[in-house]
DNA sequence: GCAGGGGTTTGACCTGGATCAATGGACCCC
DNA sequence: GGGGTCCATTGATCCAGGTCAAACCCCTGC
């Protein structure tokens, strides 16, 4: 707070309300009453825009808040000591950040903006606060932390079970599908993260990325241009889930 | 409750009091002050027993309770279609199971104990009602919640980004410092799993697990004898993680 | 237009861990 | 006490994905 003294008030501090957004379906205040989300308006603070690259926040920062992405795109990683990096998630529009930062009151992972990206500030113990107050939101809480651990679980799966291409497979589908929920194509999208990112958060290196996707390129699975993918054939990723080649 | 009434009272069905239990450092009370922890001894229903290889809870089964472990030991594990399994977790003395479940309202995962075991049984609309008028009741619970998102972080580094032994020093390592934290020897336990079941956390096939002992076994780092564990050189483990062999 | 750099693709080769197979032990139940 | 079952160990071989290396492509900025 003192901090922000220092700086002259920008477009990048803007009061935000929940009830006037249209991310009330995915985000935070989904599942709540209408009277609920109005209360909701007191707890989110200001937005913050964060820039292709930088950081939200780093392991190792205090505490004070969980952010809900309104426009962008994030990762989560965590590093090793001797520098190895391991992505630990992508976040898109709606999405919660900042959950692992309430065990310890210090996050413990890195969060980095994969493009322009604006997030609203929740002060944590404004969220306890009202939480305790308002039944539906403490509920949908509880539901986002236990979606983010059943999530988690998915890519224990992922990277102790699977495959490399079902691996990638598997990553397309989860995209597609919250594109999907987003409102946006199904089969077409831009990936806003490289093959070196998507190959740290499926355990795999950047090269056995690629060549997954020549693969499934040429089998006219998908098609590839850089960034940009469209899927051409949902029901064969599908399949390459559940019937891979060689399982014991 | 309409099942219980056709089964006669015995001892697996013991009324539970927060207060009096010895776990109190470790289990959800943590942290809380005697006047909250009393007050939790209405919100902690019963006990359940859980015989050796018996389900606590199945993937599908309707969320109703979260568990706190009050002696032995679970494993949790998701199962994808054609029956591989990935085994997400294993949970001892004072760690809490269910937290899957508040999601969806149903269990995404099994749990399953692995020795003859017994939880508290915590009704979730309690809990939140409870935690709405206990502060320290709700702030704890979110840590747990928390804590379980990081821990989770790490299995993902453990999983994505980390070699055969690696992966086993750093799982000896975890199983020490929780033991330690339990006031047992942090260098000589018995595993409650198989090597199979530590192999599908770890994304490994039971013979590199074995094999991962042995050399240990050869380098004296570590006694093995079947699921004895003694941690002979606690720091060449260490070392093995912050310094690992052949890393691009 | 062109130079430079980051990201991507592709090829050739190598290796860590998987797979297959056989044996050995520990423990449990008659 | 003996037989059966489950689990663990060890050896031999194989292969998916890692490693190393060389283009290549697509921006961006001069």
């Amino acid at each position: 707070m003192q901090m922000k003294a220092t700086v002259p008030i920008t477009a990048a501090d803007i009061k935000s309300a929940c009830s006037q957004c249209n991310l009330i379906e995915l985000c935070l205040p989904f599942g709540m009453t209408e009277h609920e989300i109005n209360r909701l308006d007191e707890l989110v603070g200001t937005r913050r825009k964060v820039k292709r690259q930088q950081h939200l926040y780093r392991a190792g920062d205090p505490f004070e808040a969980i952010y809900a992405i309104r426009i962008g795109w994030f990762k989560t990683d965590v590093v090793l000591e001797d520098g190895r990096e391991q992505v630990t998630g992508f976040q898109m529009t709606g999405e919660m950040l900042g959950l692992d930062g309430i065990s310890t009151a210090a996050h413990s992972c890195n969060a980095v903006a994969l493009e322009d990206s604006e997030v609203c500030v929740i002060a944590y113990d404004k969220l306890e606060e009202l939480s305790r107050k308002v039944e539906g939101l403490q509920h949908q809480f509880h539901r986002v932390m236990s979606r983010e651990i059943v999530r988690d679980h998915g890519v224990m799966m992922l990277l102790g079970s699977m495959r490399a291409e079902e691996r990638l497979a598997a990553f397309l589908l989860n995209l597609s599908q919250r594109f999907t929920a987003r409102g946006f194509s199904a089969t077409e999208f831009h990936l806003r993260m490289t093959r070196d990112e998507i190959g740290s958060y499926l355990g795999l290196k950047l090269e056995t990325v690629s060549r997954a996707f020549s693969r499934f390129q040429d089998e006219g699975i998908i098609a590839v241009q850089q960034k940009h993918i469209r899927i051409v054939e949902q029901d064969k990723l599908r399949k390459l889930i559940q019937h891979p080649v060689g399982v014991r």
